[in-house]
DNA sequence: AACCTGACTTCGG
DNA sequence: TCCGAAGCCAGGT
């Protein structure tokens, strides 16, 4: 498919489908393979539409300190859930270790 | 067209 | 390392 043609949108969502099993992506690093290293704030409007009418991975996106961003009773425990399932580690903190569990995309 | 909003990010103190 | 402020995108009102 010809990726250059297609919105902003389109391109953010090809790419969080594409975050393999067992990794995590950050907001501005999705929003930077799209295109534009500026649009975090289009990825978070993506993964609250898209996901509603696709299966997105969304749970695989944490903000830029290896957190999520998602409050507690809010979705927190949901994504953190599935997340350990997949094998990501938190630690103390309640953070990723990026350096581990971020995904390197080529 | 102005204004608001959101699961953000960056930068300065 | 931890805030707070300011910047940013795009869709909805």
């Amino acid at each position: 498919m010809d990726l250059n043609s297609r919105s902003i949108v389109e391109r953010i969502t090809f790419y969080v489908k594409h975050i393999p099993v067992g990794k995590v992506a950050t907001y501005g690093q999705i929003a930077d393979m799209a295109g534009n290293p500026r649009a975090s704030r289009v990825v978070v409007r993506v993964l609250n539409t898209v996901s509603k009418t696709e299966k997105l991975p969304w749970h695989r996106v944490i903000n830029s300190k290896g957190m999520i961003s998602l409050k507690r009773g809010h979705g927190y425990e949901m994504q953190k859930h599935l997340l350990e399932s997949e094998g990501v580690i938190f630690n103390d903190n309640d953070r990723i270790n990026l350096k581990q569990f971020q995904w390197r995309g080529s």
